[in-house]
DNA sequence: CGCTATAATGACCATACGGTCAATAGTCTA
DNA sequence: TAGACTATTGACCGTATGGTCATTATAGCG
């Protein structure tokens, strides 16, 4: 029992160096903003980081301010720079270059204080989110949308529109799945490395053949009744 | 100026059905807290609705009563059990089948109060999403995911845990396009038909493949071959 | 029209919030 | 060890919240 923690009653009163203490704050308000959403309030942040809540105002003039911290810290910066070579690199074929890549981004994503307060974000209407997904758009989606296009035998300077919806569709599996397990809850595979051969094996596979207009028109869209 | 909305000062005391304000407080509050999320007041609703709060504690005893009856108002009573038929129908093709349903199942939940407050009850931790995709994966996923197999030759009861996850993929997809515009309010395609039956026609030409375990090592992209 | 049932309200309560500030207590130096 | 610097705190303020209740006013009826 002669553990110092706050569990047993009062912890004492520490006095730390306060880049250090600002570490801390940050650190834990990452966590609990995206447990409790970015309506949890500074006390109770204060009283699970063992201080008290006036202590966070020395540190963040406004709650605002921590919050912007906690964007900063979780959004930017985040992007691996070797991300960029991996991508561009010509000499690995686009499955390889695919599978990689986003088995490296989902195991970096795929965590719940970043999943969490990124849609968290994106419900408050934040900024943010936009500035990453042109971020993501421009470093992923259109180059794979240019590759994707040349393997469909396109030839062309931009890549189609359609040829972006389906490299952003494979995005899309891949965040889901981070949805599915930190937002839903829901149990979903934790072999990351296998579900991504699985959709980019699927993607490659399945979207030139989309890209086909001929294809396309094969199938006819007979709408139902219009009901309800 | 004559108008009695409260836009000129004081609304008059209006005394409706109990039925009728019910229902508008329902209706009002749906659209309320799928814009600011649970953390809404009733206060700022009431003044929405152009009533005291007080009125709304009449109607519903607690906040959470009301919220219980948002989520029962948007999720339950969602399914169109028309389209229980429409995936079962086998005289029709999957790639009909598919495209068909997810065009209805797009339009009916992409809207932002669907989208918005069901991603704010997976935050919230409510049950009511796993309830629901309880039911996704029962009325879609696992079918698709038993067609798939059949699509890609093989034959058994259940479908395997790769054509399940290829079956998510693309629901996925589906969803991760009603996210991008009403979370993240990116600007993205509003040719519900035409992206529709470009992901179904990708997952159709593209999931049997990545099925196949020796197919995958097949692969093997080469852009820029020169002189190919 | 006058009466009544009850829909609707304003004033109120306890609590929790963001934010402030003078007082307090660790830690480091002389 | 004495002192000073300052990280840290408890008490406080104004406001906003969920929730209650006696009072008020409106629609329907005789």
């Amino acid at each position: 029992m002669q553990d110092d923690r706050q569990a047993s009653g009062q912890a004492k009163r520490k006095r730390l160096d306060p880049r250090q203490r600002e570490r801390e704050i940050v650190e834990g308000a990452v966590l609990y903003f995206s447990e409790v959403g970015f309506s949890g309030s500074m006390r109770d942040l204060a009283a699970r980081l063992g201080i008290s809540h006036a202590l966070l105002f020395r540190y963040f003039p406004t709650k605002e301010a921590l919050v912007d911290r906690v964007y900063e810290r979780l959004f930017l910066s985040r992007w691996n720079p070797a991300w960029d070579a991996l991508l561009d690199d010509r000499s690995v074929s686009l499955s390889e270059r695919l599978m990689r890549f986003y088995a490296q981004y989902l195991a970096a994503i795929d965590n719940p204080a970043w999943v969490r307060t990124f849609v968290y974000a994106g419900l408050a209407g934040f900024n943010i989110n936009q500035r990453y997904l042109k971020l993501i758009e421009r470093k992923v989606i259109a180059p794979v949308a240019r590759d994707l296009e040349k393997l469909a035998g396109r030839h062309g300077p931009a890549a189609s529109e359609k040829a972006l919806e389906l490299s952003w569709g494979l995005h899309g599996e891949v965040f889901y799945l981070a949805i599915r397990r930190w937002i839903y809850g829901t149990r979903v595979t934790t072999d990351v490395e296998g579900f991504v051969a699985l959709i980019v094996t699927k993607f490659l596979e399945g979207a030139p053949a989309a890209l086909q207009p001929v294809r396309r028109a094969r199938i006819r869209a007979s709408p139902l009744t219009p009901g309800s």
